[in-house]
DNA sequence: GAGGTCATTGTGAGCGCTAACAATTCCCAG
DNA sequence: CTGGGAATTGTTAGCGCTCACAATGACCTC
């Protein structure tokens, strides 16, 4: 708590002390490799001494650079962004660079363009953008920006650079893995249409169907909410006994909604009917029964969005900007197992 | 896309396309009362062509401010430092100030002091640090800074300013709500004994008792996790039939592991036990059954927290320095009804 | 020991902005 | 009209740092 309000030592006051210029203190800091080591030894104890810091505006203003990023996202408190939000933090810090977050209640245009204004206003050297919802891949093309973006999540028909998780792979794995345990079909809980991440599943999973020659039932939709969920679920039950004998739900909490519908409705999972879920959430192993679902690899996401956006800043020409596309994976838990045990897995 | 390596328009460029000084521009930019309507016209005009932005850095060299605030936690992912996270960010950006987030893995004194420094090299003006386990308590109290630093659920023991959600109150009325339904005693899942609110809940809980002159039973502990949740269920499983009937369980999602092990157990909820949470994670309506649970308002953590924090930095005396603290609120659902249905509530 | 090279250090000029003060213009009372 | 005060605008210094270049000194070669 000594924040004392007295004016903070420059790198003159540091200089003098040093008995050195204040240039050869700047070359300390910077590492500079021409610097007598014994000099570079007073300077050190002068900075110690003084508890000097470098100022960083001053710094910015010198070099054109602020070492920033911007993140713009909405619905931070679920799983899938705070995990993103949490993984490009780490990697844009591993790579010196600070970040600064904006978090909405809505991506539209409107919020987005103030979102990317006040970045913009703090000196962010690039932006990322976590859009899975359509309109907003629309409104980031659309929008003006003295800074490169790259979007997360946005899937393959974006027209500016993104990264994502391959949803349609992984849609295909979890309908897939349901066709290989016997199921003659597959049914689908949707994501809301305007998400690029729920079209995209849902067009994995029909084309695992009809890659064997079956015919997609239609969709249900819902809207993420364990409440949608368990609305659609209560209708799903009403199927049982008329070919419905699986389900991909296209995420894990509306898979809790469905879980309890079909339990409510005395629909046994997996034994009547199976379900798949899609996120694997850090609960899901712990629903009634525990989930199988598809995981996402958030912090390969992280990376390579933070590695992609650094190419684009410091001009070289990125490996791949037409769209990087990361695998999910499969975890199999008893929500699909037909004779398998309820626990047991992970547990030990 | 136009971001273009050119050297971006300087107010002096806008001065001259507007045929002022450039000291008039930045009258106009800073709302300054003194300046003719024709002239703000016609310098904003030119701003407007030019795509004018003022330079942050230069800017905050020359005031001495960057309108930047920290924010250092650890556990983002989970539903409260998440949901803390984006009330902060809000709160500041409604200030004015933008927010730099520092996301840990451990929260020890060496990555806390790395992250304080990361985030004085980003030039902030105070920082809030998210710091639940006792151990990033005393490492805050211990780091020199030469910002203020505001704690966000450190408790009332704390050295430093802080802000809290009253788990104290929060258990009490958990164990007060299983009490007043009749229940002889409560027993207790705690969390990690390193953590103030896992500590502050088992005060609160064994408080409630002691007050109705029941003996508190030896509480479990778990470390948070469903899975330690799950085993503690186990254990608990054992003793029904011998006086157990109720439970607090330190989180929700430890509670989902107790439910969990209970029905495999054959102990039914809440006919058998009734079974009440902390957190109200958006999953906990969905549990089977429902969950009764504690909800904090994280929205109300956020502002005052900002607004504590800009009392600091401006020099002004904050209204309450000893420590503020929050209600939480307790959230009645189907685990804690003995008689009542086990679905229904909230949908619709 | 003169000349040249390299390592090391210092000097001066900004980076783009705001604050303080100086200068100018405007307006109206006298 | 004309003086004086207020309104409006301009001028001059930095803010603390890095960059480009100049200067110094050490060391080596012939």
């Amino acid at each position: 708590m000594n924040h004392l309000q007295l004016r903070p030592p420059t790198m003159a006051d540091v200089a003098r002390l040093a008995g050195v210029s204040h240039q050869t203190v700047s070359r300390v800091l910077g590492d500079h490799p021409n610097v007598r080591e014994a000099t570079r030894a007073k300077v050190l104890h002068a900075i110690e001494e003084m508890g000097y810091r470098r100022n960083s505006s001053a710094r910015a203003l010198a070099t054109r650079r602020t070492r920033t990023l911007g993140v713009v996202s909405a619905n931070t408190t679920l799983y899938g962004p705070a995990s993103t939000l949490f993984a490009l933090e780490e990697a844009a810090r591993a790579e010196g660079y600070t970040v600064s977050t904006v978090s909405l209640r809505k991506l539209v245009v409107e919020t987005l363009s103030e979102a990317l204004d006040h970045l913009s206003e703090g000196g962010v050297e690039g932006v990322i953008a976590l859009a899975p919802q359509r309109s907003a891949a629309e409104a980031l093309a659309e929008l003006r920006h003295p800074f490169p973006v790259v979007a997360v999540g946005t899937g393959s028909g974006a027209e500016i650079p993104s990264v994502n998780v391959d949803q349609q792979l992984g849609a295909r794995l979890a309908t897939g893995h349901l066709l290989a345990a016997g199921h003659r079909t597959v049914w689908h809980l949707a994501g809301p249409e305007d998400w690029q991440e729920a079209v995209d599943r849902t067009v994995g999973w029909r084309s695992a169907l009809e890659a064997v020659g079956v015919e997609p039932p239609t969709p249900l939709r819902g809207d993420w909410s364990p409440l949608s969920g368990y609305r659609a679920g209560q209708e799903l039950a009403g199927w049982v006994g008329r070919g419905l004998t699986a389900v991909f739900v296209a995420n894990d909490q509306m898979a809790l909604g469905v879980l309890r519908a079909l339990r409510e409705a005395g629909v046994r999972t997996p034994q009547d009917v199976a379900v798949v879920g899609f996120d694997d959430i850090p609960e899901s192993e712990y629903f009634a029964p525990p989930l199988t679902t598809v995981r996402q690899d958030f912090a390969a996401v992280g990376q390579r969005s933070i590695s992609l956006l650094l190419d684009l800043i410091e001009g070289r020409s990125p490996s791949g900007t037409q769209g990087i596309f990361i695998e999910p994976q499969l975890v199999v838990r008893a929500s699909t197992f037909p004779h398998g045990p309820q626990s047991g897995d992970a547990l030990d």
